[in-house]
DNA sequence: TTGCAATGAGACAAAAACCGTCTTAGTGTC
DNA sequence: GACACTAAGACGGTTTTTGTCTCATTGCAA
């Protein structure tokens, strides 16, 4: 039962995508989503009871959680708690800028972008954030500290996404590590 | 007025067609096209009475009108009715092989090109090409005679597009000069 | 075979989106 | 100032979409 729960609700999630890649989040219909998982309608609200905005806040965590796992994959060798922040925000960011898949996908429509990355969206990023990436660096701080830390990082790392800086670039190993030298607190045997 | 109107459809007719190419036909609305336009609704319904119809109607017109502009300008270098036919046909052919834009856009949604190429939208093919190809060949022809040869080439050129034959390849000069030759009676001077 | 959980198909009412028309007010031109 | 043209948006009627619900069917396991 678990087990085919979690493929059928994957399976409607797969659809979900498919189907928004075709129509757009905004002309997105249930129907949509049922044609292309070839389910009916019974069966997905079955899957996700609330409809439309469940469905979606299921796709948004997962393609999120897809998203940090990832991140998490190329920071794990890092061995200093500066390497590891750098290398999260160098590749954080560049996945952010080459896929819009991410940025376009989550959000609904051009536009609507900065809304669900800022708004709408950071504490859904903050909490998906926390929950991967504080392991990664307890090796080094307290989990508290740890999960406040990635908070501020999650946040930083949003913000000069959308509004991109001249003074840092995030993209570059350097510009981070000077960003993080100059910015983040901990870096510098400083506890706050 | 007269260059008014023109311009005012015109703008209207591209915006459409870029409302189109973000929603497609299926999912497009007055109101993309309005936006799009940055128009408001009373003033497109001014320049199409008849709402959505009519306005694709327009532009299904408008592009067609555009593919034998080009297709006109491919063959009027031809000297001879026969070379005039095969450029047409290869012409056209590779135009719709490649250029998905027009019969996507000319038809609804794939699934619906066939319907829209064949009983939808043959009637308007054969009126526009009649009206722009037939000029190519009345050196050859009488009005009439053309007119019924354009149209059956016409048909010819649709489908052979939706269902290729693996004798007769439209894109490639001499199998298009072959067809011509075994299949196109003017051009054997046996007038029918 | 029988029972059970999961699904498909579709009816249904409520909500939302969309359409096409029309009125009003604003703008630019002669 | 008269005129043509337009944006904005209200309006009622229609169509789509939504979410719920019922019932028949399927697949599987006891």
């Amino acid at each position: 039962m678990s087990v085919t729960d979690q493929s059928l609700s994957d399976a409607i999630l797969d659809a979900t995508k498919v189907a928004i890649e075709r129509w757009g989040v905004e002309r997105l219909t249930i129907n949509d989503v049922c044609e292309a998982a070839k389910v009916s309608r019974a069966t997905l609200y079955r899957a996700f009871p609330g409809g439309k905005e469940v469905l979606l806040e299921a796709l948004r965590v997962r393609e999120l959680e897809l998203f940090f796992t990832t991140l998490r994959a190329h920071a794990e060798g890092e061995t200093t708690l500066e390497d590891t922040i750098v290398r999260c925000m160098v590749v954080a960011t560049s996945e952010l800028r080459s896929d819009q898949h991410l940025a376009l996908m989550l959000a609904a429509e051009p536009g609507e972008v900065a809304t669900q990355l800022t708004v709408q969206g950071v504490p859904r990023i903050v909490r998906v954030a926390t929950a991967y990436l504080t392991p990664l660096l307890e090796p080094y701080l307290s989990r508290r500290d740890a999960a406040d830390l990635v908070e501020v990082l999650a946040r930083m790392v949003i913000s000069y996404f959308l509004a991109p800086s001249s003074r840092f670039d995030f993209t570059n190993e350097h510009q981070a590590r000077a960003f993080v030298r100059a910015h983040v607190p901990f870096t510098q045997g400083a506890m706050q």
